[in-house]
DNA sequence: CATGAATGAGCTTTCATTCAT
DNA sequence: AATGAATGAAAGCTCATTCAT
């Protein structure tokens, strides 16, 4: 067998490893013997658990970039793209549901070397986001005031409910995950337009009108 | 040393260095250290890692728990109050870093025992959150269509973006509780408002009207 | 409380420990706490666990030894005393299953200063019983030439024998207690050959002929 | 060194360690340094102290009901047969002491999952010596009160007697094999009742009268 | 008469990693 | 291209034992 394809096999044991288990649960053993070789040839592969995890990461960004910026449809208007954006990246996060363990919960679960990686990949998505976000504000409205810290914040607001809502769905007889997309792309959007229409709420009580 | 007071102190160190190295990476021995006492004493007192991981998890629930509640202000209106509350919840999580990585990143990510702990202090957020969307949702006017499903996916979306931004603003440098709370406001709060005045997003390709 | 009643509590709790979980899995701890005392007292009493130990042999040696030689019935013919006396060894060890576990199987068990007190116990009823077949035979017949290595030995094979049947007719259902001491004395007294003879051995004092 | 070779060393090392020391008190240490291996490739290869002892208690049972039965002679009267089977057993037992220690001693002494390996070595030694006194009792002539229970009690009894005969005769220095198998086989044969009658039972092969 | 607080030492077990072939 | 054999290091946990009160 060639190396490319025992080297994908081993990182897609890894990944599956490191994503239920997490970083040191997972055992080098385990995952040699997924592949069914031993583990010296997955040494002489991928050097060392930290490069094996490192390698990981590495390949699961890359594919989830990939997938979001695919979706990608030029000269549609920025809120359809932002649309088809999201799709992508929740279809992609939920048909790999270890990868999206492996970049979310565990690169940034452990420490230095990991967690910079992911960062990596986060500011791609922010800023492919970022640069959707503005041209919808250009294109709806005068000049938004979002920071690109904001637009990252509300990034990892969104994330944050998606995810909140995919494991609200699975446990939830009755509520389909599109009935969740939809709940989450309501409360965004209208929430996100009105962001941009430069509505805010202000505490009425703190700075009353 | 009285007993109690011990115990606080190892919880401390527990708390810290499960919150900085994860579950798995954290070692008794040096939890023992950070206190200055003998491993053997961490196991007559708290009896395992896994019961003193749990132990960690259900004090650090209750304090944040405690803390979002206590800053509830009977009878403001609800978004002055689903204010406050965020408010306290960043502060809280941004006071208690470690507590707040081991209730949101460490429980969730090793497994059944934990991850269950840590699911109910997420549902009494959840149950409290519903409960003041709700209140809006009756104290505003013709906010018809908001069924109580509704209700409770908006509340995960809420809770769970919450969470997302808190661990975020816990690893950036420079972003404050309230701006992290002003950021989610300012989302939620727009969002929220125009799903209660009956405004939806539509995907005009897929779904023109 | 009394010391020596104390005392007496602890020893009872060490001599169940020891022969239910053997010396080594036998914990101070378990002690003192079936005790109801903390462990220190129990060191302030007995100063070490060999110590301990070595005093639950002897205690439960000399309460078997007084057992058997309190059965004697002097004047009586020999083989009646030896009957006696089994009798009184199994009901006495019957009785106390730990005290035996911890003379005959963990005492043994456990290298050098504790088999010595363990043997030191079975040379005085080998002692007694080698007196009692040698009155036996010089009442029966002629001189016997049964050395005191053939009694040990004969002892030995005795009590295994016991040992099994109990363990037998506890296990099977439908054997008696009585039942197996029956073919116990039968299979000793006359033996294999003139069982099959149709010989039997019969207590002549409880039912004479 | 391949594997079955240290293996078998492996269990040599521990046969004699928890003869000696008892299971408690054996250390996977000085196992593994006996052997002149690292303590990893004992649980690599036996995989844990319980599977350990497991295996030896397996292997020992096995040696020892071959040697036995191995000492049958087909055709030959029951009782030749026996005193052949008892010489193999107590040969066996005094040229492999710590296996008998093992047997005897440690595994009825270590609960549950041992205790149950050690029962059926016994069951099948206890079923061999069975068939023994059946076959004896259908040869000798007159025997017809002997039931099957009785049977079985008796071989409960034998083989008791012979297990504490072994273990006493491999703790007393200067027993043979054969002088063990003798005080048996007269014991058992002939009775004590007979012999102090001075009765003996000869075997009609090696000493025919 | 009695204990709460504390520990040094040791145990079983696991794991990332290497070397000779 | 691949492996069987092997290990140093460390982790979780337990235990007999002591001291100050």
């Amino acid at each position: 067998m060639p190396r490319a394809e025992r080297e994908r096999q081993m990182m897609d044991a890894a990944v599956r490893t490191f994503g239920q288990r997490g970083y040191r649960a997972a055992s080098m053993d385990e995952i040699a013997e997924q592949v069914g070789v031993s583990k010296p040839l997955v040494y002489l592969y991928l050097n060392s658990k930290e490069e094996l995890f490192t390698a990981c990461i590495r390949r699961e960004s890359a594919a989830l970039v990939a997938a979001v910026t695919a979706a990608a449809e030029p000269g549609a208007p920025a809120d359809r793209q932002l649309w088809t954006g999201l799709v992508a990246f929740f279809t992609h996060t939920a048909e790999n549901p270890d990868g999206w363990a492996v970049l979310h919960r565990q690169a940034r679960t452990h420490g230095q070397p990991f967690a910079a990686e992911a960062t990596r990949m986060r500011e791609a998505l922010v800023a492919y986001v970022t640069g959707l976000i503005g041209a919808t504000a250009r294109e709806a409205h005068g000049a938004p005031d979002l920071a690109d810290r904001d637009v990252a914040g509300l990034a990892q607001a969104l994330v944050g409910a998606a995810e909140a809502l995919a494991a609200w769905a699975n446990e939830t007889p009755g509520v389909s995950a599109k009935e969740a997309a939809a709940t989450l792309m309501n409360f965004a959007w209208t929430g996100l337009g009105n962001l941009m229409a430069g509505e805010r709420w202000t505490d009425r009580e703190t700075a009353p009108r």
